[in-house]
DNA sequence: TTTTCGATGAACGCTGCTGTTCACTCACCT
DNA sequence: AGGTGAGTGAACAGCAGCGTTCATCGAAAA
């Protein structure tokens, strides 16, 4: 039963892929099943077969998306020891990676306030393992509590996005300016 | 006729505040033309009639909830010369404002796309005069650009949002971290 | 060859929103 | 006293989405 198998597999991947289309054209609160089978070349009942819930298909559309980026590696900044070093290397990571995957993340971001939870809470953990990450580097002294804030600031994708989309600067730029602030807090 | 028209005025205003209220509740986009009716103790038709489209309604909702708050005031920054005492005073201006707003500010802003142009445009040409007005006390030298972006990014409600609600800044704490930054630019 | 099962297509009932019509009431204004 | 018109209540037609059921097709697996 091999052939049948990568049939089906098929069939769930062509979902997956429109679902993922839609979600980075229109927006996940804009995408009705009905749009997903359509463009799938499938019925909306072979969507539900093999996505019960929304959820279900949230998480194939992330898996299946973050596959074909360059998601950040924060393992790879943890080799870093300088806090400012690692801090620029994170950022840029970051911003390579938000910028790359600008439009996605912009619509997920914006319609995360109607996602299923599970989805919601993987977003903000990464977040937040990120941001650990960079601020482990430095030393425990002074305004910890404010260059934590800052460095969460840094790293968050709206940041990026008023940066560096509204604000017209370049990533490179952007890296710049928001090592420089983390570096003045608590002088 | 002049009870006539303070009846007529009356339920125009009861109608206006309902709408208000589940703006900044459920949201813009998830208010619906029969719950603001319901609320207002009133039918969808007489909605319909002192409402055509969904942009009157619009307008009078953010020009009632503006008539009950305090505004930013960017004509009394521009009597500051000192460019810092300046976006000192305008950052901590904006951020009262957007602390006092916050739940109404927090909804349209993330509804912002669905909206009507013509309030998009003025939500956005208020920000750029406010920017403008922080940005012009700078001498004109070397990272102009620079500056002006992260002027624009400071005075940005998302900025704020991100230093002060998620990250857990206070007002006072942001302001002085923001100010730093711009004066930080272009050394 | 027969069984199995993924996929189909068509239908159903439900919810909720939109915008519009009509006849009607009742309080205010003239 | 009678006209005006804001507001009512009920109904209509339309759209879009949801989730589910059923009989059926067709091709791979046994």
């Amino acid at each position: 039963m091999r052939k049948r198998a990568e049939d089906v597999g098929r069939t769930r991947q062509r979902i997956v892929e429109a679902a993922v289309h839609l979600h980075g054209t229109a927006g996940p609160a804009a995408t009705s099943i009905a749009a997903i089978a359509e463009r799938a070349g499938v019925t909306r009942l072979t969507v539900y077969r093999h996505f019960p819930d929304e959820t279900a298909l949230f998480q194939a559309c992330s898996g299946h998306w973050l596959s074909q980026q360059q998601p950040p590696r924060p393992e790879t900044w943890e080799a870093i020891g300088d806090p400012v070093e690692r801090l620029t290397a994170g950022l840029a990571d970051l911003y390579r990676f938000y910028r790359a995957g600008e439009q996605m993340l912009t619509l997920v971001s914006r319609d995360l306030h109607a996602a299923p939870d599970a989805i919601r809470e993987a977003w903000e953990a990464r977040n937040r393992h990120c941001v650990g990450v960079l601020a482990d580097a430095w030393p425990v002294a002074g305004e910890q509590h404010t260059r934590r804030a800052v460095i969460g600031h840094a790293a968050a994708f709206s940041t990026w996005r008023s940066l560096c989309r509204e604000q017209g600067l370049t990533d490179r730029r952007a890296v710049e300016v928001m090592v420089t602030l983390v570096g003045s807090v608590g002088d």
